[in-house]
DNA sequence: GTGAAAGCGCTAACAG
DNA sequence: CTGTTAGCGCTTTCAC
């Protein structure tokens, strides 16, 4: 005798009166089954418990209902806000989101790349455009619909939908630049495996270069995304007599230490030194002095690529790649100021 | 004449000259496979591009390979580090992250398990205690294995695995009267389903009432979790002639922002007024000043439902309701001092 | 240690 | 509109 734990969609058909098929139908094609039929299937799920079994469906090389979406880490307000708008998006499409996390780790993303795909992921999702060669493969391999977040490029292997961090970089540093700024520093992230970073930096330096601003190198300081540890690393600058008028960090956290740095050294934040973020982070406007930034959109961003994914999922037609680049803002704040004479 | 798109396991055996069977074996019970069998079978999966389903391999009623995660938002430092631990923990024993978010609507709640259940999950982990009836009925009737994060409580349902929020509101509140305030206001979040903010009050108030002190209902301030609407909401109450000397805040963030009312009100926090959060965020301990706080590690309650997590599924003994309290500590910093006389 | 065969729960034709 | 039939890709008894 077999003691079945869970009713499955035979019971439910029993219970109904229909044949299992019909009951499959009313849940995958709800029109083609007449309204009453629909009905009794509703009251027989509802009775038996009946909870349907993705699996089983996905084994028929159909939908699996889930999209991936591999992170370097979750632990970090950068990422919050565009996972958060992609998962939502998603989900108003009817899918669920499979979350992995790298740690910054490309090896280790290609393998949670294998491990989302044994779970038949119909789309995937990834941060910025860096990634193992093997990774870009076997999403081709795989026909495997996805998109890069984070990071806009005009030339890329697979859709992307970001920011131009390049752009954001010009634009804060010809802001800084704007402002009669010469003697200006950098606080930027490791730029190893990180090409939003890298590509930040390329922007800034490619404005200073045209207007022929040298950066001393011991004035371009590299730092972790933290508070504490942007603070430590850039207050031997801020207390050496000879230092900049002018700080541009790679994003917003790292520019919150800096001025924290600068303050608890007495200085004033603009007046002594003038101080720029990257991102527009929530609370970047609330800061005292208010910080002075580039804003990212990155909900935007979130959002776009899910919409992206749903419809490289969906339509058959456009499986082209889509490239789509959420424009960058200033946002002029109090954090900056003109130099003085 | 049938095109098939990918390998299969009959592709994978018939390369590697065993049956499907021997593959299968291959994978879920190596042992019971001779090495060099074994081997040959690697090769074919390489050569193939085979990847495993596991979808098939879940329709067996057997492990699907992933946990579920709701959570209220992600988009907020205060679910991050939490999530992060959780999720790391769980891939390091295997399991892939199924992650929903319900914007602290417990009837989406209801509704994301069912999802996640239809995905067949093998756990679920849940934020805070307060869930729908229906809810937690599902999760018995379907003996789904679960823990609840965030908040301990004696008398669960489920598992549980979290800070004591009213031992950490009592702290604070604790460690405020030492301080010699009598005049104190609070701002918290709204504790409509959210129960983590309630039972904090709750410790706040039990601690005021032994004492004595008295807070009135003017100076028990509501707000959201932002900084921006915390300094908003705290501005009229700091400008008054008649302010509190001492504002405890529903967490960190809330803290912030009225950290920041008061600054840019020309009060000095601490010496001015006094400023204590909960949570103890990434940064907390290097704004200026510096909050006093209490420290939540909920990086440790993530680690640690994950690990119960992983025990429950899998030990098929040990199926008891298991209930961890994390430690809460109190983080005293600059942002609050003894009451001047 | 390995293969053959019988499903797992569901869905997509195809009839009716 | 609904039922019948034939699998999807894999795992698991049982033999060998």
């Amino acid at each position: 005798m077999k003691t079945k734990k869970y009713a499955d969609i035979i019971d439910v058909a029993n219970l109904a009166n229909v044949s299992p098929a019909t009951v499959s139908r009313c849940f995958n094609h709800p029109d083609k089954v007449r309204p009453d039929t629909r009905k009794r299937i509703q009251l027989a799920v509802e009775s038996t418990g009946y909870i349907r079994n993705r699996a089983a469906q996905a084994i028929h090389g159909r939908r699996s209902g889930t999209v991936g979406l591999i992170v370097p880490t979750l632990d970090n307000a950068i990422f919050a806000t565009l996972i958060q708008a992609f998962s939502e998006q998603l989900n108003a499409s009817g899918f669920t989101m499979l979350v992995a996390t790298h740690g910054y780790d490309l090896d280790r993303e290609y393998q949670l790349l294998r491990s989302l795909l044994e779970h038949r992921v119909e789309g995937i999702g990834l941060i910025g455009l860096d990634h193992k060669d093997e990774t870009y493969s076997l999403i081709d391999r795989r026909e495997t619909r996805s998109v890069a977040m984070w990071n806009y490029h005009p030339d890329t292997r697979i859709s992307c939908v970001g920011a131009d961090n390049s752009e954001a970089g010009k634009l804060i540093a010809q802001h800084v630049l704007d402002l009669g700024h010469k003697r200006i520093a950098l606080v930027f992230p490791d730029t190893f495996e990180n090409d939003r970073a890298a590509n930040r930096l390329e922007g800034v330096l490619s404005i200073m270069n045209k207007a022929g601003v040298q950066i001393p190198p011991e004035w371009h300081l590299n730092t972790i995304y933290s508070i504490k540890n942007a603070r430590e690393v850039s207050a031997p600058l801020l207390s050496s007599p000879n230092r900049p008028t002018a700080i541009i960090a790679g994003n917003d956290v790292i520019a919150q230490g800096v001025i924290y740095a600068a303050q608890s050294l007495g200085l004033n934040v603009p007046t002594d030194i003038s101080v720029a973020g990257i991102g527009d982070f929530s609370g970047s406007a609330h800061l005292l002095p208010s910080l002075t930034t580039i804003k990212l959109r990155s909900n935007k961003v979130g959002q776009t690529a899910a919409i992206i994914l749903d419809k490289l999922i969906n339509d058959s037609e456009n499986k082209n790649i889509q490239r789509v680049a959420i424009e960058v803002e200033l946002m002029k704040r109090q954090s900056t100021c003109r130099l003085a004479i």
